[in-house]
DNA sequence: ATGAAAGCGCTAACAT
DNA sequence: ATGTTAGCGCTTTCAT
């Protein structure tokens, strides 16, 4: 590194070196060349010296297309997700590329919009492409869209939703417990009514959340009314159009939950415009904690899901899987903490007491 | 697609095929396959009917590695950012990959956390891996860190940020006149003294942000006050502590300028733990324009960047250089926009006309 | 219009 | 301990 070195004096055509060029400077064979840079030992210290030496005058870099042809493998893995604007995912990313990175892989990065043919369509690019595994939130529903990938041998582990009958490593999360636990703590702070907001029948994360409300209030006796649950997108328009809706009821709820970030924002906004106060007014149990969420004016009480260790999970997961492809799959379900803070109406009845 | 076909047809061995089963299966050769499937014409349509058949019993997917091994190069682009978790970034992300993939190219993603030794690993994984081309919010200050990507000719698209010297194509945002039209706008309100938080001085959006401020204040011969303005990390505790020690002078602001959303976060939580009224007690005006802005009560003013522009910009730039090496360099100042809500105090303006 | 064959840059038998 | 060589799967001259 003292010296940067001419680049004149690279190849004869000025073009990239390849280790043939090394070989021929050092004087060795290419194989010794490669011996020497994927760390072989049963190289003469001298011959080894030499090859360092050449490395760095024609400053070699090794083509990692060539290797990955020759090996039949790559340093690559597939990262498909449906929505990387959603702070939930690049917190799940941010996990998956630290211990990836680490382990001297590199992520291909894909965004389905929740768009099944976009996911298809990646999928198979990361195939073409050849990568070692993938790590997929699936918008499909079934294992149906994934079975070409079994064939092929390719490793997949599944995080965030888990498509019934396929047989993959997976890595999600206890929602219905997590929205079990936040909906038993509206009821114990005296709520009966409580209106639920949550995703698209279609997934699996949506359904989960929505059962683990349903369960709450069976469990205190609470009847679940139908015009309290609202199915919505997973998005901010529509946990806005959501509230609207139920603040609209005859009978409006005193408290709701709402099933994920973005429609909390939602929400949020709905309650602001008309001018109501939480959780006087509505109290307010969000899911997914995020950075903004002790921002607000009531801080936000919210079910947090382990996102970070759910991407290293997963990550480590199909590193264990590369590594020992017959090992039994494995499903691990991560647990959700509840964060209570004020919008729920906690903080007041501290204060009251 | 009406039948599945037995994979038991596919290999002799099982294996994955490749084109010369494809070929042979056709009673072809393998240059006519690659011929029908590059879409080259001058073949007989009753070849290009066979070798499409035979392309599908065998359920064949080509191998880009070794394609791309023999055309020397990629469909691969590299995409290098700071912090995949700021809401900045995801959203310039899902501007490129949305252009990229509709190009036919796969985005190879890199984390560096604005750590300069994690960036030069990525820089030269992407060169190894091939890819055409790399977009890169740098996170050095100067050109010295990314000369060696030059004599590779390896078309390189700076973003958010413009390293000195650096000779490459650029997207960035016109930070000053943004934070000079939110100042400006704060003065017009009837404010005199008003803070700023900035990021790391070492960062060019952080100086330019501050400058901004500095520019407006001395439009309307209002003196800058040293302890007025600070500068934290860009992320949210130092948003905070800087709010905190900004309320802690003896004479503290009547308004403040934040220069990010994660700080703007901190200084909101710090407002909102001394029960300080937004705008009443203190005026906020943040930078960049996040979906939890119209959540917040009350809503947040805040200056707009054109964030899933200027990824799709650089995106285009970045494919315009590869179809034409030689055209000239360019940089583009994509423009913000202050978006006007209530926590600067506009509101309550109106209201008491 | 089609095929034969070379070769992209590397690794891994195999031979010495 | 080191070198020779075949070949990963594809594209692309060059012949025919």
């Amino acid at each position: 590194m003292t010296r940067a070195g001419h680049h004149a004096s690279r190849t004869a055509a000025g073009s990239v070196p390849t280790i043939k060029h090394v070989a021929a400077r050092a004087g060795v064979s290419t194989a010794t060349v490669s011996r020497v840079l994927s760390g072989i030992d049963g190289v003469r210290p001298e011959l080894r010296e030499r090859v360092h030496a050449a490395v760095s005058e024609l400053a070699y870099h090794p083509n990692r297309v060539a290797r990955n042809l020759r090996v039949r493998t790559t340093r690559l893995i597939g990262l498909v997700i449906s929505d990387i604007q959603n702070p939930f995912f690049t917190s799940v990313v941010r996990g998956i590329e630290d211990v990836l990175q680490r382990a001297d892989y590199t992520l291909l990065l894909g965004n389905t919009d929740e768009n099944l043919e976009r996911e298809q369509v990646y999928l198979s690019t990361l195939r073409a492409e050849g990568v070692a595994g993938i790590i997929l939130a699936p918008t499909g529903k079934s294992s149906g869209h994934y079975g070409h990938l079994l064939p092929i041998q390719l490793p997949v582990v599944a995080i965030d939703r888990a498509p019934a009958g396929l047989s993959a490593d997976t890595v999600i999360v206890n929602n219905s417990a997590g929205s079990c636990a936040a909906v038993t703590h509206l009821i114990a702070l005296g709520h009966q009514r409580i209106g639920c907001i949550t995703g698209p029948p279609n997934l699996s994360t949506a359904e989960e959340r929505k059962n683990g409300y349903a369960q709450a209030l069976q469990a205190r006796q609470l009847p679940l009314v139908d015009c309290l649950i609202r199915y919505a997108d997973f998005r901010q328009s529509g946990g806005y159009a959501a509230m609207q809706a139920l603040l609209e009821l005859d009978e409006p709820p005193s408290a709701v939950f709402v099933a994920n970030n973005l429609m909390t924002l939602g929400a949020l906004q709905a309650l602001h415009e008309r001018g109501l106060q939480i959780p006087s007014h509505v109290a307010i149990v969000g899911f997914d904690d995020m950075s903004w969420a002790t921002s607000l004016q009531p801080p936000l009480t919210a079910v947090a899901q382990p996102t970070y260790l759910l991407g290293t999970t997963a990550a480590n997961l199909l590193l264990a899987r590369l590594r020992e492809p017959h090992r039994p799959v494995q499903q691990i379900v991560l647990d959700t903490k509840l964060m209570v803070r004020a919008s729920c109406g906690a903080q007041q009845r501290f204060l009251a007491l």
